[in-house]
RNA sequence: GCCGGUGUGGCGGAAUGGCAGACGCGACAGACUCAAAAUCUGUUGUCAGCGAUGGCGUAUCGGUUCAAGUCCGAUCACCGGCACCA
């Protein structure tokens, strides 16, 4: 019969729909898994083909925990506030509300059409306000817990979208969405303090199953490092503190540097004699955006500030104090000692300026260069520490800062808090009102949700206003508390609010008491299996982590983490090995594969395309050889026989098969589960005709790959039920193994024959037979033999001289 | 610069330290066809040989081992992240 993927694929697809055949089960008894796949950004493209290789690859992993028992939870939504729907909405004079509609719609049909098997009754949306409402809830409990603050600050704008970014979409200097430049804009903002957070975050890592990677580069991110803040007195008697993680070495300190920003410059206008010259060096530093500092970093600027001096207080040395924009207000206490000698920046910045060297930790050659290995060195020309490694005299550097005085142990990060307000329209309400005699005000949680007004115009403003500004009568309201005038915070949330707690939402989708159950998020968290791109490491997937940590600090949530594990796909590339864009015309459209080679074939060519974790390019040849697959699998119903068991030739193989499918999805490495079912196919081609015990294992192997296809052949050989009811195929251990074994015979490690040999044959009796082939013997005759080794069911090596 | 990763046929890619190149694509030859497509059969790392077979081969150089794509050391190239974080 002809392989009719089209009416098949659409067949299925309704009766899936129909009978709601993956609606989660409210049988909390059963042992559970919840997987789940990142929920797209319905964009007016459409699904692209990077979006099924995930879900595909949980899909496979979503079916086989059914057939194996599992009540399981694989839900779907939409991620839907966002700037390219409001920016379409404004050009287009629609509502972004409608664009929104339409385009989930699209890519809902799209996503049905590849028969994912997704519980559609939990679909949910982060635009709908019975769903934002709960993400206003959750604001409000971090504004209650002081972890929401408003504060006026530099904060990176970028000139396209025309609203504020957190530092994670800064890439390189420039928007991570449009790759506009951004330039630093003081404007007064509402922060999440995540930094509150740092290191539980990063003591959570070490209790999830995340994939290296994923952990190095959140870990890199919070950047924790352990240091010593210590004072340095001035000639001024101005004191400073600076921040070192290097403490051993102050003996070697021979100037300091403070950031253009630090307030010690103001304080001492007056006093510094080359003040014109360092107020133009802060203006400069100031004028720079973030592009040109990034660019500019190679080379180090700075000015010395004349008419002071800063006194070492290990050795009461006057040492020179300089600006410079190396150093960051923003890190630390914003000010530095330098110690040349071991450190790169401030070596090269003492050969600019000439400032002298002083080596404390020998083992490096300071005319070369600085050095800056911990591990090796021995301090000198350091007094109390001479003779010391490098951390034994952190660690006594650090007892006498504190044992004077005028230093403490200080922990810095790198993480900073999170910028969270965004002057655009099409962004959850943010739920806060100001009043001028009470200050910030949270709207009460019965207000909740505080609902997105209609507005004519969602135009982004010049002066850096969200349009939700301009209707007053939306703005003006009265203080829930004094009962007085008051307005409401115009600025709303980024996009990254709805998706930081999405996946607790599907445990319960449809409460309006709470953001869920107590008894779903009991029985469903953690999220079993989460799987999704490295793209957002260090954005979505570091921000719920975030929430999810909190809500479980105030007693919301039953679990510290959110995910136990997560994995990432690698990108899939145009043809030409680089990445799909519309610009570079090499885009492939899923809706045209599905209509070519059917869904089926697109999504075993995914998961066949090659290792899961690493880019690959997409090839419109390969994606063929899934296809003909298919249809030699959808064959063998033709030639159908009758069969209780496996046929004896085949017997291992299956069992062999079976093990392997089995671990294969469980570790991701779909593309060698597949490679195995071909392997198999090949196997039953060169032996006759399948029988009903072979097919019935074979099409469940392949029904999480191919589900449409398996379930009409399901039927189409009387198999009762469908084939997503039965259960998954078990192998037996001890039928995996052959057998005889071919194994090959080396002499000094160079192959000289091959040979059969009982599975089980004994050490001896292995040697003696690879000794009687005559290519073996004609190598070794008239040698001494040194060693004789048989690896069971691999090979035997002969060494001789 | 720092951190992480990768490097295997014409291509995508397989290989608990134990037969490198599974599986697939492509290519070549043959069958079917008036012909083409599709399908089926065979060959396909490379060099030498009619052949059995032999030499060489996993970025480069060196090491450990009976045995290295895999482990160790150095180098090169590419990809990703961070980027003056003291």
């Amino acid at each position: 019969m002809k392989y009719d993927y089209q009416n098949i694929e659409k067949k299925w697809q309704k009766i899936w729909d129909d009978n709601k055949t993956f609606a989660t089960k409210n049988d909390y008894s059963l042992p559970k898994f919840y997987g789940l796949v990142e929920f797209p950004y319905p964009s007016g493209q459409g699904l692209h083909v990077g979006h099924p290789r995930s879900y595909t690859a949980l899909d496979i992993i979503a079916r086989k925990k059914r057939l194996q028992g599992y009540n399981v939870l694989y839900p779907m939504g939409w991620d839907a506030f966002g700037l390219p729907t409001e920016n379409f909405a404004i050009k287009n004079h629609i509502h972004p509300s409608v664009v929104t509609e339409n385009n989930v719609k699209n890519f809902k049909r799209q996503l049905k059409s590849l028969g994912f098997s997704f519980d559609w009754d939990r679909e949910i949306n982060t635009t709908d306000p019975s769903y934002y409402k709960w993400t206003q809830w959750i604001f409000l409990q971090l504004y209650k817990k002081g972890l929401a603050y408003k504060k006026e600050m530099s904060v990176n704008w970028c000139t396209s979208c025309k609203c504020v970014l957190a530092n994670e979409e800064v890439v390189n200097g420039v928007c991570e969405r449009c790759g506009s430049e951004v330039v630093h804009k003081d404007k007064s903002q509402w922060m999440l303090k995540i930094t509150e957070y740092a290191d539980k975050l990063l003591e959570g890592l070490d209790e999830v199953d995340f994939i290296d990677r994923v952990k190095t580069q959140q870990r890199n991110w919070i950047g924790r490092s352990y240091g010593t803040e210590l004072y340095f007195d001035t000639t001024l008697g101005d004191k400073f503190q600076i921040f070192t993680t290097r403490a051993d070495t102050l003996f070697g300190a021979t100037y300091t540097v403070i950031s253009p920003e630090h307030p010690l410059i103001d304080k001492w206008a007056d006093k510094i004699t080359n003040y014109d010259e360092v107020l133009k060096y802060k203006q400069e530093a100031a004028k720079k955006s973030d592009f040109e500092r990034t660019e500019m970093a190679k080379d180090k600027t700075g000015v010395k500030l004349e008419g002071v001096m800063a006194i070492n207080p290990v050795n009461g040395k006057e040492i020179p104090i300089f600006i410079s924009d190396y150093v960051l207000i923003s890190y630390g206490t914003g000010a530095i000692m330098a110690v040349p000698a071991h450190d790169t920046r401030d070596y090269d910045f003492a050969k600019k300026f000439d400032i002298p060297m002083i080596e404390v930790v020998s083992g490096g050659n300071i005319e070369e260069g600085p050095y800056t290995d911990c591990d090796k060195g021995i301090l000198i020309n350091s007094d109390f520490l001479n003779g010391l490694n490098v951390d034994e005299a952190k660690v006594k550097m650090q007892e006498w800062v504190i044992e004077k005085g005028i230093g403490k142990r200080k922990t810095n990060f790198k993480l900073r808090d999170w910028v969270f307000s965004r002057q655009r329209y099409w962004g959850e309400p943010i739920p806060m009102v100001y009043c001028e005699k009470c200050g910030y005000v949270p709207i009460p949680e019965s207000e909740l949700p505080l609902v997105l007004p209609n507005v004519d115009s969602y135009e982004p403003t010049d002066n850096g206003e969200s349009p939700l500004a301009k209707i007053t009568d939306w703005v003006n309201t009265t203080c829930p508390e004094c009962g007085g005038h008051a307005l409401r915070e115009t600025d709303t949330m980024p996009q990254w609010a709805g998706s930081s707690w999405y996946f607790l939402r599907y445990c319960d989708p449809h409460n309006d008491k709470e953001i869920a159950s107590k008894e779903a998020l009991e029985y469903w968290c953690p999220v079993d299996w989460y799987n999704g791109g490295m793209e957002h490491t260090t954005l979505h997937l570091l921000y719920s982590r975030f929430w999810h940590q909190f809500l479980y600090d105030i007693g919301v949530v039953p679990n510290k983490e959110p995910y136990s594990k997560r994995t990432s796909h690698g990108m899939i590339l145009g043809e030409n090995g680089e990445k799909m864009s519309k610009s570079r015309g090499n885009v492939i459209n899923p809706d045209d594969i599905i209509r070519d080679y059917g869904a089926d074939t697109m999504r075993l060519y995914e998961m066949f395309l090659g290792d899961f974790e690493k880019a690959a390019p997409w090839s419109q040849a390969s994606i063929k050889g899934s296809k003909r697959y298919l249809e030699k699998v959808f064959s063998l119903a033709d030639n159908l026989i009758e069969g209780d068991e496996y046929r004896k030739e085949l017997e291992t193989e299956f069992h062999k098969t079976i093990k392997k499918v089995t671990e294969d999805i469980e570790n991701l490495k779909m593309n060698t589960a597949i490679a195995a079912l071909m392997s198999l196919l090949n196997s039953i081609s060169a032996t006759g005709n399948i029988n009903r015990a072979e097919l019935r294992t074979y099409i469940t192997l392949l029904n999480p790959f191919a589900p449409h296809m398996t379930e009409e052949m399901w039927t189409l050989c009387g198999f009762k039920g469908m084939l997503n009811e039965t259960e998954w195929p078990t192998f037996d251990e001890a039928k995996c193994v052959d057998s005889t074994v071919e194994i090959a015979v080396q002499v000094n490690g160079k192959i000289r024959a091959r040979i059969n040999v009982p599975a089980d044959v004994s050490n001896a009796d292995a040697i003696s037979l690879a000794k009687a082939e005559a290519n073996v013997s004609a190598e070794i005759d008239g040698k001494t033999i040194i060693k004789e080794l048989y690896v069971p069911k691999r090979l035997v090596n002969i060494v001789v001289k």
